[in-house]
DNA sequence: AATGAATGAGCCTTCATTCAT
DNA sequence: AATGAATGAAGGCTCATTCAT
């Protein structure tokens, strides 16, 4: 609450903004502290005022990034499949731009993630499990969506394929034709999940 | 006259394996030329007789890895269905297992091909790709898929569905009902591909 | 806000008379970094603050020396003869006080340069030649030294018998007998260039 | 005498032979046992059957070579006069021929000489001295050469002029007037050692 | 006798971290 | 609080030499 506060954890934020910035050009095991310093014009050793050690301020970053990335928009009126449809366009459009910043940043995520040396992702992602499994909840008791389906079960797999799709597109970039993948994922949805 | 001799490729095959049993107990960023050669039982140096680097090392592991994952059974007479259960049957008796060995391997398999430092895993990625299409393309010439149904589309978000639901049973295993979330998956694929 | 500040120019220069040092001890093949860090009280790692590497290091180290050892002390009063007999004088100084610290460097400077790993030894040969030919003309103008002498030619051979001597001299140092020797050369020199 | 001996020392005399010619290719320090056997394609290994050890080999290959090189070929009939300029003759065709080869190995020969790890040199030279001053001798019964004139003092400086001229030529190639300078120094000679 | 194979010792260099101002 | 300076610890790789056949 003092002002000193404050000013420690603006500084903070600063270096792991620094960090997220050079971890975007370089992958996790080639990242030197001197680049982050070098990426905030700051000391080296300044870095070691805020955090105890790299390791430390690694997790600290990219937790601050996950938080950042998965501020779910609150599309309350929108239909499970409406989302997925959105979040597919979004992915669209992302592999167009070539946001290649994000991109890097997130396989070094999932990379930890899976390594088990970064428990939050683990957590984040039941998280986004439980809040869709809501969604289609009511989208069940609305009767969009057929009663008998499992709804974890469903957002399991659902996420398991864009995350799947996500890497296929990295993997092979020039044999990934987009449109026609997708649409007949969605297809697939909507017969699974539609009422006839 | 008559020195001692080794079959080269032998010995090369060994050193491979060796790295792959070290590789499974440490990720690769951490990996030492030392952890090999004590694995194997060997000195350093001698590493290098049959390697020029430890870089030329790990890519070749990583091929040999590959290539000895991905021998295709021959299931000719299976349906597509049927080949897709039988994956995920094998899948689940992994999880069982715990064949953590392979799937820490895998996992940098995959990191590195998405960072671009193992091209080898797009080709193979393709190849699997291509393979499938191919079945596909049989069954819905016998009749059991629909011929709407774009071959390549399917086998794209499909396999994409196994890489994440892998990744997934690793990020929350706790969380992760593999029966019920395969039951749903093949249900849904089941009902798109079926003729009515 | 003020932390330790260092005169770069000044560590370099610490750096590189230890370096300097170190090399009048053990021939350049066989000195090691660690051997120059011992000899100026210092962390291998440090050197590397101020140099690339080793290579770089020892060059500039030569360069170093070569700079030193070649301050012409403007004799601008004296003949080109009486120029000569002071050199050997000096030379014979330095095998009295048996200067081998000088002597080993200066050994390796001239096994680099004529090797080729350091042509900024045979630049300086070069210019010492053009100073001594401006010097011969002169001794010619003032009718001291007949004109019909080349300079060049001159001071190229007679710059060759100083670098042949100082070798015979660390070649058979037993029977290197300087004054007959010198008195012989000197005497050779003044009948050839004299006036008659 | 028995068969056995002959063959050892004609390996042994390969061995050698391939050290040289390794070396007229490699700097010393950077000469490799492994470059040695491949230049006489043999085992490494083998080379150690024959040789103590690396230092011991390349000794012995230095012996040998100034062995060969220093055969005096007996011009009794030759003023000492003519035998110089024999030797310039000679000198300014490996030149215009660049016989780098054997010049290269001679480099390091000196190089070790001066060092002190090649007692060898000192002493072939300190022969060739003496079997000069013979000479010098021989003349000035003669009366070719003034008889003032201390013939070790006179070979000396002579002999080291070739010396420096020698490394001269390598040092500035480019500006290292041959004739001009040959000229010079035997003019020099001449008018010194003449009776007028 | 010959040599393919194996290796220990050692060196250069990097980098996270600590020190000192 | 900030940081320039210093460094220990470690790793990849080389190479002379030994081992084993």
């Amino acid at each position: 609450m003092s002002p000193k506060l404050v000013n420690v954890e603006q500084k903070r934020k600063e270096i792991i903004e620094g960090t997220l910035m050079a971890l975007s050009k370089k992958e996790l095991s080639e990242l030197k502290i001197a680049d982050i310093a070098k990426e905030i014009n700051m000391g080296q050793s300044t870095i070691y005022e805020y955090f105890k050690n790299k390791d430390e301020l690694i997790k600290q970053a990219l937790e601050y990034f996950l938080q950042e990335l998965y501020i779910p928009e609150e599309n309350e009126e929108l239909t499970v499949l409406e989302e997925f449809e959105l979040i597919l366009e979004k992915f669209k459009r992302q592999i167009k731009e070539e946001r290649t910043n994000e991109i890097n940043i997130l396989i070094d995520v999932f990379y930890q993630g899976i390594k088990g040396d970064f428990e939050k992702l683990g957590e984040v992602y039941s998280d986004y499990i439980d809040y869709m499994v809501e969604r289609i909840n009511r989208d069940q008791k609305r009767g969009i969506i057929r009663e008998d389906i499992d709804p974890q079960a469903l957002i399991s797999w659902v996420g398991a394929t864009f995350d799947g799709l996500w890497i296929q597109s990295l993997l092979r970039p020039k044999d990934f034709d987009v449109d026609k993948i997708f649409n007949s994922f969605l297809k697939a949805i909507e017969i699974y999940i539609k009422k006839d």
